[in-house]
DNA sequence: TGACATTCGTTCGCTACCTATCAATTATCG
DNA sequence: CGATAATTGATAGGTAGCGAACGAATGTCA
């Protein structure tokens, strides 16, 4: 057993969480290995792929599809206008909310960018997918016992 | 099928990566709303736990332990200073090395701090432990996996 | 021994999360 | 209608992570 299995609890319970930290990290890493030429973060990424793939979006929609809050949403969009890569516009039945688009720039960029499929193959292209199912389950239900936690307090 | 489709949550909610950030969101959460009242955040906690189970400790040998890069470390150690949580003395051997310990202060906060088990057993105290193991084999296999495509560039 | 390489901790600059708060806007209800 | 509540986006301040680069200390090897 290893110093880290320690670490986050003596019992295997435990090693989920902390496998799914490891996962988590491992992902972003090679992602924003992949986009470092492109000077691109990861969540800079999502967003972009989901401007790209549904069109111009109210800011705070795409918050909510991204699961990110507004505050974190807000500095990611304030990057990527200044990189002249999204515009956000007024939009015309509520003055609140800002429409975001892709540039022409945005655009261009969307077109270079590699395709990260490979990622998700890599990571789990070897396993069982019945495993799949039940880990995804596993994680499931253990995200939304935390959240109801959180509720409760 | 890519990260992307993960989190759009289409349909495709089976993804094990999307789930895995979840968790450990969701996890980080609770973590820091249970610490909050002690102005403590959860790597912190990590710091002072293995300080109080361990003892004394070369700071490289923990940024290995709990899988923070140096720079984290770093920071987070500096932090626990300037809060006279945790002493940071030469060691004698190696005078490069920084020999990590709790100060009186830090022994006295950690007296105080609750017991977080309750976190992991809300997480997966219902999950069957077959389950729970399979969910582990499979997060560690696509760590692995992950990490060394890192390494092959 | 001396030159070179490695290691440790720090610092810098960055991404990406969060909470709390604010101004502006819109919705709701008496 | 008007007062109050809720929502949007921005900002401030904090935590957590990374890579790159640097000085000091240590290891290695010709």
């Amino acid at each position: 057993m290893t110093e880290s299995d320690t670490m986050t609890g003596a019992d295997e319970d435990a090693a989920v969480g902390a496998w799914a930290k490891r996962c988590y990290m491992a992902g972003r890493a090679v992602m924003d290995a992949t986009l470092r030429p492109f000077d691109l973060g990861s969540t800079q990424w999502y967003v972009l792929w989901h401007l790209a793939q549904s069109g111009p979006t109210v800011q705070r929609d795409l918050g909510r599809k991204l699961e990110l809050e507004r505050a974190t949403l807000s500095g990611i969009v304030t990057t990527l206008v200044r990189k002249d890569l999204v515009a956000q516009s007024a939009d015309g039945t509520d003055q609140r909310q800002r429409l975001l688009s892709l540039t022409p720039a945005g655009h261009a960029l969307w077109q270079e960018l590699p395709d990260l499929t490979f990622i998700h193959d890599a990571a789990f292209g070897g396993a069982d997918p019945a495993d799949l199912e039940t880990a995804a389950r596993v994680l499931r239900a253990a995200t939304e016992n935390l959240q109801s936690l959180l509720k409760k307090d």
